[in-house]
DNA sequence: CAGCTAGCCTATCAAATGATAGATATACTG
DNA sequence: CAGTATATCTATCATTTGATAGGCTAGCTG
């Protein structure tokens, strides 16, 4: 891209830590589109408008730059939903409360937090520790889902299954915030309600269910 | 991985057409682990057993062997789902058919269909045509979760969120379709089932639904 | 103003990667 | 049995890629 003001020669400008984190918003971008092996530091540095060596003047390699990414969208995650869990309340409201707060977390994010969905650099040794995290996030939420299921709130059934209802509609729609159907996220209530609908065993309790997650969103933002 | 045979030396062996779908079986179980950059073609190779550059004797780019994999998921499941749409049946039943036709499709696969998600490939101008089709099928998922939504079937609500959870559940079943959770996906009605109780007004009419699926079923599967 | 540091640049490297060239051996065909 | 097509190999190439080395400049500090 167009160098964007133009510090074409040499010099010390921009605050430097906004450089790192224009790299931060860049990378996430790229990274989303084309997957960790398809970016190279070379787009990012183009993107952001500096040269691709200067890139490790901010990260000292290219895994260190998505570690961060990771780790600015799993600790928070597992952090809310650790608070979540171990508080009062049904596990409807947990899952409820969780998923509309994972949906504010991505809207408000300003990175694409598509790049996270694809596990392709997770697979990386040196970043073992996320990859645990996001198993962490999936037990938790399987939990939740059995829970429910054994108090009677929910109705019978595989706890995989719901799990994977539940991870897949929170990964599309990360997939898509960044998109021109960001607008549509506007509501996360409408978006814990439809996968709330499809687990609880009356479904007439949805109201009384979102009113009890209103008290326990403020646990889950707590996190970070 | 050790050399199956051992064909160390030279001279035709295996069928070829045998090779080339051992190729194209390894690729995709690579792919989906690691990304389109993040597969080589030496890793693809190693895997089947042959040399890096036999690779270019099945396939005349690592573009041409990917795009291969992209037909074979979705010429079908286009074809299936047009098939379903100009056909009678109400929107429930359709979607209920379409989604234990689609789970049954990844068990059935030889290959790992996880590979597709990414769209990381779908990027290059060559997969335009892919590209679009995928686009066609979540287009009609759309289309059927609005009619089922004006008919009254379902319950009302944004389309966009509702598609979100439908196309979600069925990445990540085929996301973990190769996985030891296969089992799991034995039961494509209970897939069905799980989604279709978040969508229908009246969650009683499920059983209603599952059987006039049952009759749409054949219809998807004569795509191909 | 001397000196230090942060931030960025150009030039460059070693390794990896997709792809080609050419040799070789097997199997089928007439 | 000669000849042709098939399928694979080794050797190699031109690019691309992540990363390093070293220089230049702006701005702060004393």
């Amino acid at each position: 891209m167009t160098t964007p003001d133009g510090p074409a020669g040499a010099g010390a400008r921009s605050s430097g830590a906004d450089t790192r984190e224009r790299i931060l918003v860049e990378a996430s971008r790229l990274l989303a589109m084309k997957g960790y092996g398809g970016t190279t530091t070379r787009d990012i540095a183009a993107a952001v408008g500096i040269s691709q060596p200067s890139l490790f003047f901010h990260f000292s390699t290219k895994l260190a730059l998505v570690e961060e990414l990771y780790r600015y969208d799993l600790v928070p995650a597992v952090q809310g939903m650790e608070n979540l869990v171990v508080g009062a309340g049904s596990a409807g409201a947990k899952l409820y409360a969780m998923i509309s707060a994972e949906i504010t977390r991505v809207i408000d994010s300003p990175y694409d937090m598509r790049a996270h969905i694809s596990l392709e650099a997770l697979d990386d040794p040196d970043l073992a520790a996320y990859r645990d995290l996001l198993n962490q996030f999936d037990d938790m939420t399987r939990l939740l889902i059995r829970t429910g299921q054994e108090s009677g709130q929910f109705v019978p059934g595989d706890s995989w299954l719901a799990l994977q209802m539940v991870a897949g509609f929170l990964a599309r729609a990360n997939l898509f915030a960044a998109g021109d159907e960001i607008d549509r996220l506007s509501h996360p209530e409408e978006a814990a309600s439809l996968i709330l609908r499809s687990l609880l065993a009356e479904p007439a309790t949805l109201d009384a269910v979102r009113r009890e997650a209103a008290e326990l969103l403020p646990k889950y933002a707590t996190a970070e």
